[in-house]
DNA sequence: CGGGTTCCTGACAACTTCCTGACGCGTCCG
DNA sequence: CGGACGCGTCAGGAAGTTGTCAGGAACCCG
């Protein structure tokens, strides 16, 4: 049985969606704002979360964030305004995708079920290969051709975002929250330097780059 | 089977529009104003709403705005004048489709047939598949005939819009507010080339598009 | 304290994307 | 029949992004 935390803060949707998918035989925990959220995240250790971004207390963006920087739970975004700017704001933030209120309640457990399959994308522990180079994350050593390549902190940091998420595009500001924390969402020069070492240390062709892909505008691509 | 709520105040289409439903198959409620919707509505939780805009008591576009803020169900408007801003104003509302009067009684049923298509298994998880292209919400990514197809982001946040509502005709405002924000709801001719630019990457015959269609004076429709 | 490594900043050229205006074509309506 | 309107298309310049380099600050460790 699967664990799912609903945050919202009105009575009446917790109540609605609890009822909803106890029906279906998930296991529901709530919270009433941001703070509450990350208290019963920690304690309760959800599979996955399912969040309102109009929250009393906290910037839901922020809630994001600091679910992010303790696991890699998939959240679900609640978007009450369908302005787009709100939604790239949560999903940059590390959300896995977003439903616009008002949803239809079919809608909504099936984007939960897929987020279920497909949680924790590439499992700590593994080892992750393309081409020439052997990424072992559980004893953070990268190899190419069998000889040990050296990673600072950060490039491995960051090589570890981008490797958890393989064909997954990933934002520039997400990039930056992960590796950097939180304040850091518009060091793009930083950002930039650390992905062409990665490229040098790790592609046959730094200049042309097969495995750490950039889409103009749009973010980073990790292809195994 | 399937519910649907006629809304009318001319008794003979609405027992017109019964006959016909029911013979279908399809389980019919009705109401004969904008307050008697709304309640029977929230009553019997009808899979699909259609709804003619000139009602005694409530402004139509009222109606779809009250509706809108229950539940996510299609609304498919019925307008008597052929006048086209009440149209335009019915599908920023959130009205999914639009027939005028006179209209069709196979054309209706068409239509009606699509909307329930589209909310009732929900879009596949993550991924949207038409045609020979297949646009992977999750991952960021095109394919087409498996080939990877490179958008631009204002080209992806256009097609995102599009795809999250197959079927649906929407508005030229509501995609322009939707991909370029408040404020530029006048920039036709920006529309017109992303549009323009989609079609060329994705239809086979860009200049015969088949699933990115316009509706003169209206907006675009996405057709699977 | 010194040597080596890592991290950040600023600059530049090459490139991609975005916007604007103009033109042709078809439809609709007077 | 002529004009207005909306739509699709094209091209050019403005604006923004990206890859890259070099230099200096901060850090760690012996």
């Amino acid at each position: 049985m699967s664990k799912v935390l609903v945050v919202d803060d009105e009575p009446q949707i917790v109540r609605a969606l609890g009822i909803h998918l106890r029906a279906r035989g998930w296991e529901v925990v709530t919270a009433g704002d941001g703070t509450e959220a990350l208290a019963v995240a920690d304690a309760s250790a959800p599979d996955v979360v399912v969040l309102d971004l109009g929250l009393p207390d906290l910037d839901g963006v922020d809630v994001i964030t600091r679910l992010r920087a303790r696991s890699a739970v998939p959240i679900l975004v609640l978007s009450g305004r369908s302005d787009s700017a709100d939604k790239v704001d949560a999903l940059d933030a590390g959300a896995d995708d977003y439903v616009t209120k008002p949803f239809g309640m079919d809608e909504l457990l099936a984007r939960l079920r897929v987020m279920l399959r497909r949680s924790t994308p590439v499992e700590a522990g593994d080892a992750v290969e393309f081409g020439r180079v052997r990424v072992d994350l559980a004893a953070t050593r990268v190899t190419v051709d069998g000889s040990e390549v050296r990673l600072t902190p950060t490039e491995w940091h960051l090589l570890e975002v981008l490797v958890r998420h393989p064909g997954r595009l990933m934002s520039q500001s997400r990039l930056l929250t992960e590796v950097w924390g939180p304040g850091y969402e518009t060091a793009h020069g930083n950002l930039r330097l650390y992905m062409a070492q990665l490229r040098r240390k790790l592609e046959a062709d730094p200049a042309r780059p097969v495995h750490f892909r950039n889409e103009p505008g749009m973010g980073y691509r990790f292809e195994p």
